[in-house]
DNA sequence: TGAGTTATGATACAGATGTATCATAACTAG
DNA sequence: CTAGTTATGATACATCTGTATCATAACTCA
């Protein structure tokens, strides 16, 4: 058996190619052969490695699916066990932000797969439906949890306050994505909505490193 | 001078078969062909009435944005002037959801040009920032009247609010298209927004024959 | 060292796409 | 009726794109 070489390794390189492809120049940009060429590779190779630009760009799908997860349990993971649950959620929503430039061009990339799912009921709908919906229950847990220990102001709904929040916080990525909003505006809108959500009363314990809404 | 036709009608009727293709298929479905078959012209007619494709796609984002745009205004006039804000604010959210085949069509191939316009400057950033930040305007206003009227419930800000509802019913479009939520599922979060946003009181007098949200 | 397998290069090809060109039909004005 | 202009058809072309093919380099193992 000759000239092993790691799969895993070639096709990742390949696949940040496309993503800063899709990044730069827009997921329609996204050829084998610009892929090739980002990743600094022969075409033949981004051949070699998906066969067909289907699976490639299903194997892009999966692959900022997973680094998202991936992010989000290291983010967890660095919270005090338990967090608080506003330390919870303020990491949620930084997390959801397109705050530096990785992060926008994850979210550029991931909400252009996004719109192509809305026509291509090929292109898993599931990251888009099972993934929204996991971080819903996520974030219903966390505001129960809060509410029994009287941490919420009165007379909300957790599960709708989790879809509120989970939809503001994608919705303002959006904007500042469009040049509309810049971070720190969606910033102060999120701000605010935790305010509202918990009671005024407390703000921002810085819990992590990371920058921290402020 | 001879044959005249009517080359509004002729390029509204290919606009019109662009937006059916972007709908359907996606907007990356969209070349000069297909836009021709399923307008029921020729190749040369879309050459002919668009010269070249840049500027297909620029008049059919131009397009879109007009109907948007009177659409909103024809809303308003059936509204009682002056609305109440709530009627205003309700009527604004019902517009801004896909609820219906043409809706869902409008807003899936607005998100299209949207996501587009995050890697091409030169299609229009115009539409996706003065037209968010109009509506914006608009809201806060509203909110600021109803606010002196001593409709909202206390504690508000209303910049803060108008951009969070505009925000809010976004992302909820956005799921919707995406098929996470449905539109009833949406309205039900819209519905809570509202209920908090006014107080508890004034709970949706219809104000028009139209769908009011409920 | 040699045989066999993996990894990669070079190149070809068919189809699609945007655009250009040439011709001519359809029509109006004088 | 005819000349001239607009509107449309037919077609061609260069380029890009996904995919396939053939060769061979690189390497491992016996």
């Amino acid at each position: 058996m000759p000239k092993i070489v790691d799969h895993e390794q070639r096709r990742a390189r390949i696949l940040e190619g496309l993503v800063r492809v899709a990044g730069r120049r827009g997921i329609h940009a996204v050829t084998m052969r610009s892929v090739a060429t980002e990743a600094g590779v022969s075409l033949r190779l981004v051949q070699y490695y998906f066969q067909t630009k289907a699976r490639l760009m299903h194997a892009a799908l999966l692959d900022l699916e997973r680094q998202s997860h991936e992010r989000w349990a290291a983010r967890l993971a660095r919270l005090p066990q338990p967090p608080s649950p506003r330390a919870f959620v303020e990491a949620f929503v930084d997390e959801a932000l397109p705050s530096d430039e990785d992060s926008r061009v994850f979210h550029l990339v991931w909400t252009s797969y996004a719109v192509l799912a809305m026509t291509d009921p090929e292109l898993a709908e599931q990251p888009f439906v099972d993934g929204p919906n996991q971080l819903e229950r996520q974030l219903v847990d966390v505001l129960k949890r809060a509410q029994a220990d009287g941490l919420l102001a009165g007379g909300l709904d957790a599960r709708l306050e989790a879809a509120r929040l989970l939809t503001l916080t994608h919705g303002l990525g959006t904007s500042v994505l469009i040049g509309q909003r810049t971070v720190s505006a969606a910033t102060r809108v999120l701000r605010y909505h935790l305010d509202h959500l918990f009671g005024r009363s407390d703000r921002a314990q810085p819990t992590t490193a990371s920058t921290s809404i402020s």
